[in-house]
Order: structure tokens, then C-alpha cells, then sequence
DNA sequence: TCCGCCTGTCTCGGATGCGAGACACGGCGG
DNA sequence: CCGCCGTGTCTCGCATCCGAGACAGGCGGA
């Protein structure tokens, strides 16, 4: 049994600064937290001291430090998936002209792990880190596609696990499962809208030696600029990188 | 007077986690940190619960986990100089072709805050969140050149406080102003050799509204392969760049 | 100007977190 | 096969951490 409740409390105050957009008055995370406000300052102080949190005097207000993000940097440099996969969508971004991006399955949301820009694409708006629900993406759509069925129902158990952005997404188990019958099929996923208006995504799932889906790779593009033919190399790039990385992975 | 010794000893096993290249068994923890070894067990299941470390049962090895990747990652989103620099930074590849970076000056080190790759150029190993000595790199360079001089001494107070690297550096605060003033009168920095054999770099400062340096930004090219043509193009776009940024960050 | 509210720091007694050590299990080498 | 060593989990008594609350200072509004 973990017994260490000011460890697991300094966490919880790195997660909430995470979550927050902006710095937060040391009361508010008190509050938020259930914490005894004597208790948050100490907590601050230690993360202040150690560089995961910084204090904005002016402002009379907390948020992260710069060993938070240190921390991150260690993890996507340690990470094997990540150090995997780099070249990998380097060679996807310089081939197609467009941004490309890698993610995991975290839950029924995809973790963004990865994102390039292309030469002359808009600046990343940066969603590392980011997590999406999976079915709303293509590069989770891939991975869901070729996840064991009984996994997906586990997943989305009941209509409340759905959630849908700008209108779009399935709404039901039975929906859910045509659209990634439709995926295999087609050997690759798409979106359109559901992410960002005006762009579309290609995905595909990289698998693991098991067989299993240990990452999504996709790109995106603004759909109504990209020809049909242009669309048809990126989709072969997208499935040719993706079979790339499953080699890498061990998989076959 | 901070008081939550079991926050700051979570914390220092992240940075213990972050500062190897691999997972470590928990004994090793322990022992490095001077740590009971039952209550490093208790941190590690406190860490790994929230996800900020993961268990690598097959290895009985503990490394950082995904939580310290969206902890990174939220700070990079947040953080008003980064969000800043982004699109400053991808013009800036866009235009020279080449690699480029932004650090901040971290005591005598300077911290990588983002790099981008340009395309077909390798792939980034990732330097992001790693520390380099500032007067070895150009962007570092580019900083000190325009820190008041008292703070230049007190960063470089004794001998020790001299680093090389590939054999290359200054050795005395004597020989680092002689570099510091060349830097002052040619307005940029260059390094070559002292990062990585073959490469060579161009930076400059960016200056906040009390004309103090907030940021190094530089490229990096393989200095053999690009004509002396190329390479006052480069110049110029770094200059521009730092300019530009400046200008956003409220300078003059 | 005064008062209320918020921030940050500190006190101190009792509840609880910490750590020394025990136990079980698995793997490896002699 | 057996013993040793390392891993992970658990116990329990005492030292110390936690939190309720006090205090000082600053700010804004009436």
C-alpha cells in the first residue's frame, strides 16, 4: 500500500498546473485539491526549489516550472517508441510536404507523442501531449481497427464513453464497429473535421511483435487544397511508413 | 521553510530517472539517493499510480512514465516564450534550410527550449530539455555578449567554472571576453566543432522590454558543405530572426 | 481612511508517516 | 539441489509531518 500522501499530493499539483492554461493562485489550488492551504504552500515551496514550479510574484500566482519541462524531455528522449519513430515520421513529413504526427492509445483517448511540421506548413500549434478521443482521429481509428473486437467493446462499454467534436464521431458501439470495418478494409483511416475544420487526416497502425497496435502514425492536410492524386501518395506514404515503423517494432 | 520531505524525495527520483539513459532497479534508487529502500518502494508506487513512472516487471527496472511526458509537454504549451518563438523559429528554418534552436540562459548552462528540423535534414536527435555550457554554443555566446559584465563574472567566478568540449572553449574570463567583445562587434555568435564535430552554428540574442537577453536562437550546418554565400544568408536570417523576436518579446 | 480579503509565513500538538527490519518468492551460480 | 542475493510487500513504534489557526502585510473598494 503506497504511504506517501505528500508525494502523491506534490503530483497532484503538477497535474493540476498541467491542466490549467494559466498560472494559479495558491489558494485556488488548495481549494481545487482539497488541501489544507498551510500544507499547498509547503508543496509549492518544495516544487518551487526543485524547478517544477515557479512562483510569478507579480501576479501572486503558481504555475509550472522549467523541470517540468526537463522531466518531458528526458521521457521523449528515453522512450524507445519515441526514439523509434523519429526518422521514421522525418521521412514521412519530408516525403508528403505536410505535417505528420505519432500517437499512442492511452484509455479510449490517442496520445499525441510526436508532431513535425512540413517546410511551409503553419507553424505547430503544439498538441504534444495532448490527448484525443481515439475514435475522433485517424490515427486512432487505425489503431482501434486492429485492436481484438472484444478490446474496442471493452473500451466504449457504454454510449456515454462517445463523445463527439464539432459534430462528428460515432455515436454507438454498432457505428463504431462499421466505421472500423470500413478502416480495414480499406487498409487506412481517415477524418475529416472532426479534429480541426478545413483539415483531413490519413492514419495508419504500426504494430508491435505481438501483432498488437503499438502506435498510430498519420498525416494531415487541408482537404480542399490537396488533389486526388496528391491525396493517393500520401495515403501510400502513410501506410508505407507505418509498415516501416511495425518493422522496426519487430513485428512479422 | 518548506516541510514535505517526502514530495521533495518524489521529486528527486524523477530527476534521478530523468538524468539516466535507462530504467534503474529500485535498490539503485535507494542507494543513490540515500533513501530507506522501503520507502523508495512507496514513492515508486506512489510515481508509478499517477503515472509519473512506469515498472518494467520483465527487468524489475523503474523508468520515467508517460505522466512526466504530458507534464513536458503542458509546460511547452504554456510557457509564454516558447509559444512566442515557435513561429519565428519555423520561418527561420524555412527560410535558411537548416536546423535551428532556441535555448535560455540557465546559470552557466544554456537549455535547449526548442528545436526544429528543416527538411531532409537528419532527423532530430533530440536536444530539446538537454544543457549545454553556455560559452561553448553559439546561441549561449550570443547571450553572454549582451549580459551586463558583472553578471558575466559572477556566472564565471574561478577557473573551475570552465568547461570544454572536443577540446574546444575558453579557459579564463580573460580569453571568454575576448570572445564575448569579437561577438559584440560582429552582432552574432559563431561556434564550430564544439558541439558536435563537422557542424558548425550562427546565433544571436533576443532581447525582452529591458533590453536583457531572454533567449539564444541559432542554426546549425555542416560548415563544409556550405559556401561563404550561404552562410551570410544564414546570418542575416538569424539576426532577423532574433530581431523579430525581440520585437514580440516587447524589446525597445 | 478604514475594513475586509487575500497572500505568504509560521507555530505546535497529536496523528500518522517513516524507516528498520522481517518475510516470501524467484533467479542464478556453484 | 541449495544457498545467496535481489525484488517487492508488509509491520509497527516513535519521531516528525500535517493542518488548524494565528499573524503580518498589501490591495482594493466603500
Amino acid at each position: 500500500m503506497s504511504n506517501a500522501p505528500a508525494a502523491a499530493q506534490a503530483l497532484a499539483v503538477l497535474q493540476l498546473l498541467a491542466r490549467h492554461a494559466e498560472p494559479m493562485p495558491a489558494a485556488a489550488i488548495a481549494r481545487d485539491l482539497g488541501l489544507a492551504r498551510s500544507s499547498t504552500y509547503h508543496l509549492l515551496n518544495v516544487l518551487r526549489d526543485a524547478g517544477f514550479v515557479s512562483h510569478l510574484g507579480d501576479d501572486q500566482r503558481w504555475g509550472l516550472g522549467v523541470a517540468a519541462f526537463e522531466l518531458g524531455s528526458a521521457y521523449s528522449r528515453q522512450a524507445p517508441l519515441q526514439r523509434i519513430s523519429r526518422p521514421v515520421l522525418s521521412r514521412l513529413v519530408d516525403r508528403t510536404t505536410h505535417n505528420a504526427h505519432l500517437v499512442v492509445l492511452h484509455g479510449r483517448d490517442v496520445l499525441y507523442v510526436i508532431e513535425e511540421r512540413a517546410q511551409g506548413r503553419p507553424s505547430l500549434v503544439t498538441d504534444v501531449g495532448v490527448r484525443l478521443p481515439a475514435q475522433l482521429t485517424a490515427s486512432g481509428l487505425a489503431i482501434l481497427a486492429v485492436l481484438p473486437p472484444q478490446q474496442v467493446r471493452a473500451l466504449f462499454a457504454s454510449r456515454d464513453d462517445f463523445v463527439q467534436r464539432h459534430g462528428r464521431g460515432p455515436t454507438s458501439l454498432t457505428a463504431l464497429r462499421s466505421e472500423l470495418s470500413q478502416v480495414r478494409t480499406r487498409g487506412y483511416a481517415i477524418e475529416q473535421d472532426s479534429v480541426t475544420p478545413g483539415l483531413a487526416s490519413v492514419g495508419a497502425a504500426a504494430l508491435d511483435h505481438n501483432g498488437l497496435p503499438a502506435a498510430g502514425i498519420a498525416v494531415t492536410y487541408p482537404y480542399e487544397r490537396v488533389a486526388p492524386a496528391e491525396r493517393e501518395e500520401v495515403v501510400d506514404a502513410v501506410r508505407r511508413a507505418a509498415a516501416d515503423l511495425s518493422r522496426r517494432l519487430g513485428h512479422r
